[in-house]
DNA sequence: TAAAAATACTCCATAGGTATTTTAT
DNA sequence: ATAAAATACCTATGGAGTATTTTTA
């Protein structure tokens, strides 16, 4: 588990698809379908219902992570953003 | 910035080396090396104080670092628990 | 039948290992 | 002199793109 898998798995939940996705942090609809592929390979579960048409549904262990998911981005977000600010500092 | 990263960096603290921090998290010391040597680019500011001997003091920015590293791993595992208990369930 | 996702394939970047050198005490 | 980190070098893995096929509402 990585924080582009989850970044990309937040994405996709919120925009509501792969290719909005894929759309949103600069990368294809293959490489994101590839990466929550591997991701639900990892943890042994289905995260997303997957259906054309009608898609970004999450099954009750997609809720979780999803969950998790986006406070771990905010917390690296918020670290990110320190950094910034120290590095002006000096 | 990945979980990886984060992982080695947070090892590196609590451990006091690089050689034991690569024990750790199975991995080698040049690997581990290059990686925060990685890390400390991408961020654009250094993290640790390296000297030989007496190792693993942190700068101001990577002390602000360490306290969101620890929180974003400790979410992970939490979140990878919850997938494993999900898991079962069925 | 038309949208969305999955697959096939290819290529390149890079993460990681072994071996070695450098550094500071 | 010695313990620890950095560097050099090489290889293999996999991440990402383009093109295409499959799926289901």
């Amino acid at each position: 588990m990585e924080l582009m898998q989850l970044e990309m798995f937040v994405a996709v939940v919120e925009e509501g698809g792969f290719q909005k996705a894929a759309d949103r942090i600069f990368r294809t609809q293959p490489a994101v379908s590839l990466a929550l592929s591997k991701l639900e390979q990892e943890v042994g579960i289905p995260l997303l219902k997957r259906e054309p048409k009608r898609s970004g549904g999450l099954t009750p262990a997609g809720e979780k992570l999803f969950k998790h998911a986006t406070r771990i981005i905010a917390l690296r977000d918020e670290a990110l953003s320190l950094l910034k600010r120290e590095k002006l500092r000096r």
